[in-house]
DNA sequence: GTCTATAACACGATAGAC
DNA sequence: GTCTATCGTGTTATAGAC
C-alpha cells in the first residue's frame, strides 16, 4: 500500500462525495466533516474547492490520454484496438470510480483548467474515431455510421464507474471479456 | 403548437440550465434572467425549486416506465422487444433533451419522491432484464451476462441526450436503426 | 404578475489563538 | 495542524408596494 498524503486523502474523500452528490452541492463541510475535523482546517492542505475538483478531474483526463496514445500509435489490429481501449477504461474505472462521476458530470465547473480538459477529451476522442474508420477501411469493422459505434462504446465505457462497485465479485478480466463480446460481437445469435 | 403555460414555460427554462450545470449549480436568479424577469417572481408560478426539479425528472421517468410496461407485455420477441425498447429512449430523449440530463444526474437531489423515483427505475431495469434473460433461454440472445447486455444498452440510451442534439441531421428512424444495427448485431465482420 | 427589499441561512475562505 | 470566530457573499424564499 502506498502512503497517502493528507492532501491526497482529502482529494480521495472530496471524490467519494463528489461521487454522489455532484461538486457543487458539496461543502467543504462536508469534506471536513468526513475526514474528522472542521472546514477551516481543510485549508492548511490546500488552497480551494476547485483545485480538489481540478486534482480528481485532470489526474484521469491525462491517464486516458496517455492510454490512448500508445493504443493508438500502436500496430495492432483496429478491433485489437478497441479491445485494448475496454481493458483501458475498465482498468482506471476499477481503480478511481469515484473520480470517474466528477470526470463525466462535473467537467463543465472546471474553471481554469477547463480549455485543457476540453483539449484532452477532444483528442482522445478523435484518436478513438480514427480507430474506427480505419477499422472500416480495413474491412474488420462492419459499415456502420461510425460516430455511432464510438458512441455506443463510450457512452457504455464511460459509465462503468457506476457498474464496478457493484458487482466486486466479477474480476477486471472477466468484465473486458465479456464487454468485449457485447461490444464488438454484438448480442443476437 | 401547444401552447405553453407560464409554469411549463420555467419548467422548460430550468431543465435547460439543469443540463448545463446540474440542479445545484443554478440558481432561481439564473431561471429568472434566462425568463426574463426577477428571481422573486418566479414565485408567483411556482412553490420552489425542488418542485422545478420534480416536474422534470418524474414526467420522464414515468414515460419510460408506461413505455416498458406497455413493451414487455407484448407478444414480440425478445429481440424485437429490445428494438423496442430502443425506439423509446430515442423518442423520450429527441422530445426532452434536456430533461433526460436530470433524469440521469440529479436525481439524487429529489427530495420527497426520492424513492417513488427510484422504485420507477428499479420496476424499469427488472422489466429490461427479464425481457433479456428470457431472450437468452429462447435462444434469440447469446448466452452472454444478461446484466453485462442490459448494462451496455441501457448506459447508451441513457446517453442519448448528449449526442441527439448534437447530430440533427439524421431522423429519429434513421438513429433507431444504426442502434439497433451496432447494439444487438455487433460491429465486427 | 412583476417589482424592490429583506429575512434567514449556508457557502467558501481567512485570521489568529492554542 | 486543528480549533473558534467571523467576514463577505450568495442562496431560497417571503412581504408588501405597484
Amino acid at each position: 500500500m502506498k502512503p497517502k498524503t493528507r492532501k491526497q486523502q482529502i482529494i480521495s474523500t472530496a471524490a467519494t462525495l463528489f461521487k454522489d452528490k455532484g461538486y457543487s452541492a458539496v461543502t467543504m463541510r462536508d469534506i471536513a466533516t468526513q475526514m474528522g475535523f472542521k472546514a477551516a482546517s481543510l485549508y492548511n492542505h490546500i488552497d480551494s474547492k476547485q483545485e480538489l475538483l481540478k486534482a480528481v478531474v485532470i489526474a484521469i483526463a491525462e491517464a486516458f490520454t496517455q492510454g490512448m496514445d500508445t493504443i493508438s500509435t500502436s500496430s495492432e489490429s483496429s478491433i485489437s484496438k478497441l479491445k485494448s481501449i475496454v481493458a483501458l477504461h475498465v482498468n482506471i474505472t476499477a481503480n478511481n470510480t469515484y473520480g470517474m462521476a466528477s470526470l463525466n458530470n462535473d467537467w463543465m465547473h472546471l474553471e481554469g483548467d477547463l480549455d485543457y480538459y476540453l483539449k484532452l477529451r477532444q483528442g482522445y476522442e478523435a484518436n478513438f474515431l480514427d480507430i474506427i474508420t480505419q477499422g472500416i477501411a480495413a474491412q474488420e469493422i462492419k459499415d456502420s455510421n461510425p460516430e455511432i459505434i464510438m458512441f455506443s462504446m463510450l457512452t457504455t465505457l464511460q459509465s462503468l464507474y457506476l457498474w464496478i462497485p457493484k458487482k466486486e465479485q466479477l474480476n477486471a478480466n472477466d468484465l473486458v471479456n465479456n464487454l468485449n463480446q457485447v461490444l464488438i460481437e454484438g448480442i443476437n445469435i
